[in-house]
DNA sequence: CATGAATGAGCCTTCATTCAT
DNA sequence: AATGAATGAAGGCTCATTCAT
């Protein structure tokens, strides 16, 4: 972004090679999951690719090894952003209101990428990339589960519940929530959030730290 | 339809047309159903399906019309055991067993077929398709609710929640379910049963149905 | 159509296999004619004829060894009464009116048939069966080329003509009639036949042979 | 456009690109041209035609939206060529001579093109091309019932002439004339100029304008 | 003899990738 | 570095012909 700001004079006649290198590889990149999004990947062509990026075939191949692997650094950079939003559940806030609004920050940029439509395609036809994804599922779902760990320990959470259980439901919740978009239903964060919370929390646990933080 | 069912012994040796071209067509749905779930359907070419069945490409196109007919002739039959199954929430019984049960019998056939996987990524690309699952998914949806419905006015759900988010959200976790197998983890049934009764009972009602029901 | 009138009592039962096999060709052959002409060689299907005739394929080819036989048979069957009428110049009557009347009488089931239209997808295509039409076109000409110079003979001609282009030209265009009502445009069979005796005749010997007649 | 117009010399060894993809299709529009002719269009296929051109089938497609695009292209270009010379009746020349040049010229180069023999097999199958020829063959139509009224009113031509139906011929005659050759006859453009003026004028005029002009 | 299911060569077309310019 | 023309493997589908029943 900010290279060479400081010596705009002496580079003035030749845009930097490497700059514009990287705009066209940024474009490609942007054109991409663009593209991928709205037709998916295998209906999406190089060339159009190439073309929604202003930049010829032959530089696709310049910066890409190939269409395979434009899609992998897309799903790289987008992997984590994908993921169900990480929500903190021992800071013993209200966890209702926490949790909304976190759901509503993440959707809401989430859902307008469309990206989100283009991984179950994907999963099924290729090895490398079910991993990818996999793994990051799983790295989240430890998060979590570490997280209702402790709750459980500190005695904030049913005792009878099976904590694998419910980390693999809120994810799975949060994972399809972009669906109920997609037909047609709005969707009220709050309610997720409270139904999410009634699987962790038994109703006086919840009172309370309901209370505690207002 | 009346063929010679009276002497079963006597046409042994030689397999009736009609049933030999039943065995086929249905040779080419399995293989369809088989081909499409482990490759996708873009991926799986009517070479592919035609061999996986033992006959020619010509055959393949004398019992559907294109690949995609074949496509429509899985979903229609797979459609209704693709949906989550339908729980009857209002027989007072002890709810969570009886989910338990359901939930088991359900998926140990549908997770065994591995159609589950094709849906999305069809959903995107065949806006015929994206509505038959749809309307599909509607109605089971308008079932669920109108069970919450009547659960609610008889005093047995939480008093405060939407129950158009928690019928969406436990379809959403029933559709997922086969996943969790997919990620090699193992299911237990009991244990998200237990979660969706969190979900619509207070622990009181719960408590009381559970009693009632032993 | 008349066979076996005489003895119905005799063969009641079992409808002699040579007729019935005889009625199967000749379905088979008018259904090749009608459908060929209606939608071309090429763009008929075997199948499409079976089905036309009412019988299946396998009859197809056990009285026809394959498609181009059919053809084959058909236009040999036809080519005769394809070609334009052979008209009589010699007898010294009234040609205008004569060849009028037989122009009328050969088109108006040429036409009906359609037949002629699938000639010229076929010449570029098939050595034998350009050979066959061009055979009988050729002893066409010859037989009107020799009529012609029986005329010039009796000194009813015009004197600096050459025969072969006017017979051409005759053939020609009694040939192309067709077109025109596919064209769209109706046929004045006299004008025509006046038009092809001004070719022939010079008007005196014209009007001469056409008082004499009257 | 303005490429090195200046330095021919200097560039000769690398032909321009621009002038490389046209001659790459014009080789195949001369490809196609050869084959439709010689195998008629639904037995050239799409390959046939990118070896006859020297270059990949990809190529192909890159020049040619299909194969149906190509035929058009192809008519669309020899349309008018196709079309009988048209001829003007009303100068007042010799109509004979003129005639006879004028066809002379016409029919060395289109039948050495071979193309007319392609015509009638499409004219049945393509209801879009049928317009085109049709139209063509209207718009010479009319031209020449135009300048044959003309002549009409001018006294010049036999009273009792229907004009459509002499155009008709005339343009027919015209039509056919490659096939004269294709049949191994030769052609005498004066004996078909001759026959035709005889359709038109009556002796004492033809006489006169043939007087008049020599 | 009749049937029509089965076969597979071959057609048109697409598109990822290469490479001469 | 940039371009985009060129390539050809591969896919969906058709249909003449064969052959088991």
């Amino acid at each position: 972004m900010n290279e060479q700001q400081n010596s705009l004079i002496k580079n003035f006649p030749t845009v930097p090679k490497q700059v514009r290198s990287q705009h066209k590889k940024h474009a490609l990149f942007e054109s991409g999951q663009i593209l991928f999004s709205e037709k998916g990947y295998d209906h999406t062509t190089t060339k159009d690719i190439a073309s929604h990026a202003g930049v010829s075939i032959g530089s696709f191949y310049r910066y890409f090894e190939d269409k395979r692997q434009l899609l992998l650094a897309i799903i790289d950079e987008r992997i984590e952003q994908m993921m169900p939003p990480v929500v903190n559940w021992t800071d013993h806030r209200d966890p209702e209101e926490d949790l909304a609004n976190r759901l509503q920050q993440h959707y809401s940029t989430l859902i307008s990428s469309g990206f989100y439509k283009l991984l179950p395609e994907l999963i099924s036809k290729d090895r490398e990339l079910e991993n990818i994804i996999r793994v990051a599922k799983n790295r989240l779902q430890d998060h979590m589960l570490k997280q209702l760990e402790q709750l459980r320990d500190e005695g904030m959470t049913w005792e009878d519940i099976d904590l694998d259980t419910v980390s693999w439901c809120i994810i799975n919740l949060l994972e399809h929530l972009t669906e109920k978009v997609e037909e047609g239903g709005s969707i009220h964060y709050e309610e997720i959030a409270k139904l999410i919370c009634r699987m962790i929390y038994p109703p006086d646990i919840l009172n309370k730290l309901e209370e505690s933080d207002g």
